[in-house]
DNA sequence: CTTATTGTAACAATGTTTGTTACAATTGGT
DNA sequence: ACCAATTGTAACAAACATTGTTACAATAAG
């Protein structure tokens, strides 16, 4: 199953912050408009982001505004915001049969294995970031 | 969102056939005892497994069998079986605002970025033999 | 030919995602 | 103090994938 598109959504959303003039708010309706989808969809991930540190909402006249450098916050950074309630990338099957050799213990052995997959995964994520993917946006692809 | 536990499943398969006695075969109804699940399920992902040429499976008497040396199947080979129908790990928002300088251009910038990170995953998994998952089926913990 | 087994369709239950409407709560500006 | 814009959140629907289940035709070993 592929990750949800609330990442690149959330990617997306930080970048339109990062591009905004210093001290500009942006408001969940006009990045509704760049992502072309529902304010709702926005406001939820806004919720997620600032619930992680890396933005600040303001009800009333405005919306959001960065709370990070974008030189160090990561898409790592991101990705865990985003998908906070659920660490394991991998889901392992929850009841082998304990009788049985390999139903005894393949999770931990599989478990140990994958985390060491997602690791990977992550370190490559950390390994952008939003300062980055805003260059990328601005340099055309030539 | 995670990936599913076909995936941890199929790793479970392939490991107890790759435990078995050369020459025997085991039938979905064993599998699915070690496992945990319905017959069915296991027959399913018998079906990937064998499309990708892992496994030989045959009706009648008997069921499936190891195609491939246990030293040379890597996870990513399992991966890649099971999860043909999404080769992209990650989902991008679709129709993004093209009015837009981030709208433009921002699924370029992530599509390559997040590329790397799956691919960062997939040398992991390939780093992983199945011989190296019976290895640790069979050592205790200590 | 018999019998065990696979392959597959069909269906239900569950859960997640995405989009939507609606509205109370908040707060900046006047 | 009030107004108006905006957020926060609940509630719901549609779509989709996953997992488990029953049922049964197709297959092939002995």
């Amino acid at each position: 199953m592929q990750i949800s598109s609330r990442f690149s959504v959330a990617v997306h959303v930080l970048t339109l912050l990062a591009a905004a003039v210093p001290g500009e708010l942006l408001t969940s309706d006009r990045m509704a408009g760049s992502v072309n989808t529902n304010p709702v969809v926005i406001r939820r991930i806004l919720g997620q982001l600032k619930q992680a540190g890396l933005v600040e909402v303001r009800a009333a006249a405005g919306g959001t505004y960065l709370r990070r450098d974008p030189a160090t916050l990561t898409l790592l950074d991101v990705y865990r915001a985003v998908e906070a309630a659920e660490p394991q990338l991998f889901s392992i099957h929850e009841h082998p049969n304990p009788h049985c050799l390999v139903g005894r213990t393949i999770q931990a052995v599989l478990d140990s294995t994958l985390q060491r997959a997602q690791t990977a995964l992550e370190q490559e994520l950390a390994a952008t970031t939003l300062a980055q993917v805003l260059a990328g946006v601005r340099e055309p692809v030539s």
